[in-house]
DNA sequence: GTGTTCACG
DNA sequence: ACGTACGTGAACACG
């Protein structure tokens, strides 16, 4: 057939026929080059594929999560030494772009010819190398490759927003941005630009000589620390922090999401990116549907508008409780900790009577903020600097803060050192379901690079083992989900939480087996904890 | 394209 | 003496 630019192309009816049956046919095995993208423009496309078999994309990133890049141009150049036929030879760039049903078949065919092969080679490559690592593999086939089917329902589902909502809060916020504008030029002396950190340095430190903070690369820093530090010397300061999070909660909530909307679906479908994180998380971009704000009041509201499409259907949220803090508890096995979990214990009160020795009763609400930021510390491998600054401790404070905690518990110690040990003598930090990251500059010499690889190591089982978690979970519950053919649907994760849209009156009992599907995903030593909450929208209070 | 800033877990 | 808590994505300014 022929197209509007005169090239010929095929018709979808007749590759339908052709290669409908066979993408549908689950004996078929299927490989393919970030195949997610395939299920969806197949399935949208009336092909189902069924057979999902090998990613390359994906094998690659079990091997090396850390890789930069899994595209099959940079795994061809890396792996097969073979430089692939650039796209944009086919479709140009810039605003003259073609998109590929433009192209003409023939050259088409060519191009997807060439796709095919070096993903085939891949695939042999990819194949023998997962071969030599039996819990990658095992990783892979049944974890990895099959939340690519997970993840491509989910985007498939999308989630609906209340376009009114955003468009008030949208209006709201312009308001009240007006307002502060005027404001902070009073205040200034003068218009400029609040948003060019540049501009807003030479205000503060040049024009009303504020004494400058930190400076990074391109000058003097303006973020929110810097800004708290002269909030008693100037009133300007709070007017731009107040500035900087309304425009931010405007520009990059209020008014775009509505926007992204796709009006065939009326839903927003964003990406969930499976071989992003050097940990083993799940990412999500276009947009970005795990950074939602939820820490301040204002903020929060944006979850309002996420809402179920119809009256009859209600938002469910499911989260870990502490999901980090168990998994370290697990693998330290610290006995007193393991009880405090089995007794259901407020943990960061618990560890506070520990640390500061007097009875829970007597715990100050800053005794447990302190445990808190410890606790959270610990995994990420905080030091005295920066608990001091997260608590407002002093530095001498907190370095006798974290030994008193180390002093309790000494088997986090211990678990802590092993990471580092094992790092070191493997060359990687593996997770709970035996996924590898390979951590560089533990011998360095550089005491800031090593400080930093013994960081990951720990941080990596961590996080990355609570990856594995949800990760199992997911395939748990969509299985669920499809052999008994219930009534609902996954929408988000955001790294230890699932959101669902499903039937209002059905709540309850749809909460009971997903929060059993999360808590039994893998077996442990210490009791997992799964709240769910539900209502008409994403806001609902727990 | 890079740097800064800030939203989340 | 040095930097100083892990993992992300997006908007904006600027050259």
């Amino acid at each position: 057939m022929r197209g509007p630019l005169g090239a010929t192309y095929l018709d979808l009816a007749d590759v339908r026929a052709e290669l409908g049956p066979i993408l549908a046919d689950e004996e078929v095995r299927k490989i393919g080059q970030n195949i997610k993208y395939d299920l969806l423009v197949l399935r949208n496309a009336g092909m189902p594929i069924a057979g999902v078999y090998f990613d390359t994309m994906v094998a690659s990133y079990c091997l090396d999560p850390g890789r930069s890049s899994h595209s099959m141009d940079n795994m061809a150049r890396d792996y097969l030494n073979y430089e692939c036929v650039p796209i944009v030879n086919l479709i140009g760039k810039g605003k003259n772009q073609l998109t590929f049903d433009m192209v003409d078949a023939a050259v088409a065919c060519e191009y997807a010819a060439e796709d095919a092969d070096v993903t085939w080679q891949l695939y042999a490559y990819l194949k023998a190398r997962l071969e030599t690592q039996p819990r990658i593999a095992k990783l892979f086939a049944e974890v990895e490759m099959p939340l690519v089917s997970v993840l491509a329902q989910m985007e498939y589902n999308g989630v609906s927003l209340d376009t009114a909502l955003l468009r008030q809060m949208a209006g709201e916020l312009s308001e009240a941005l007006e307002f502060l504008d005027e404001r902070i030029y009073e205040q200034a002396g003068g218009v400029f630009n609040i948003d060019s950190p540049k501009q807003l340095a030479e205000i503060l430190f040049d024009k009303l000589g504020l004494k400058s903070g930190r400076v990074g690369k391109a000058g003097r820093s303006t973020d929110a620390s810097v800004l708290e530090q002269l909030s008693d010397q100037h009133p300007i300061a709070d007017l731009v922090l107040e500035h900087r999070t309304l425009s931010k909660l405007k520009n990059t909530y209020a008014d775009k999401l509505a926007g992204m909307i796709n009006p065939r679906t009326n839903r927003l479908h964003a990406s969930f990116n499976q071989t992003v994180t050097a940990t083993g998380r799940l990412s999500s971009s276009d947009p970005n549907l795990q950074n939602i704000p939820i820490r301040t009041e204002l903020g929060r509201k944006i979850r309002a508008a996420f809402v179920p499409a119809k009256e009859t259907d209600c938002i469910l949220s499911a989260d870990y409780s502490q999901i980090e803090l168990r998994l370290l508890a697990d693998f330290s096995r610290d006995e007193a900790l393991m009880a405090a979990f089995a007794a259901d214990q407020d943990i960061h009160r618990f560890v506070a009577s520990q640390v500061y020795d007097v009875p829970l009763a007597e715990v100050t609400n800053q005794m447990r903020a302190r445990s808190k930021s410890v606790s959270f510390g610990v995994i990420y491998g905080q030091g005295a600097f920066g608990l001091a600054r997260s608590t407002g401790m002093s530095p001498a404070e907190a370095k006798e803060f974290i030994e008193g905690y180390f002093a309790r518990y000494g088997s986090i110690r211990a678990f802590l050192d092993e990471c580092i040990a094992k790092a070191k003598e493997t060359g990687y930090a593996e997770t709970i379901l035996g996924r590898r990251r390979r951590i560089r500059d533990l011998d360095s010499k550089n005491g800031g690079r090593r400080a930093l690889a013994e960081r990951l190591a720990v941080n990596t089982v961590i996080q990355g083992s609570a990856a594995d978690l949800i990760k199992v979970a997911m395939l748990n519950v969509q299985r669920k989900i499809d052999t008994e053919r219930l009534p609902v649907a996954v929408l988000l994760q955001v790294h230890d939480e699932l959101v669902f849209e499903l039937p209002a009156a059905e709540a309850e009992e749809h909460g009971r087996w997903i929060a059993e599907a999360m808590t039994t995903a893998l077996e442990l030593d210490v009791p997992l904890k799964v709240d769910v909450a539900y209502g008409p929208s994403w806001l609902s209070d727990k």
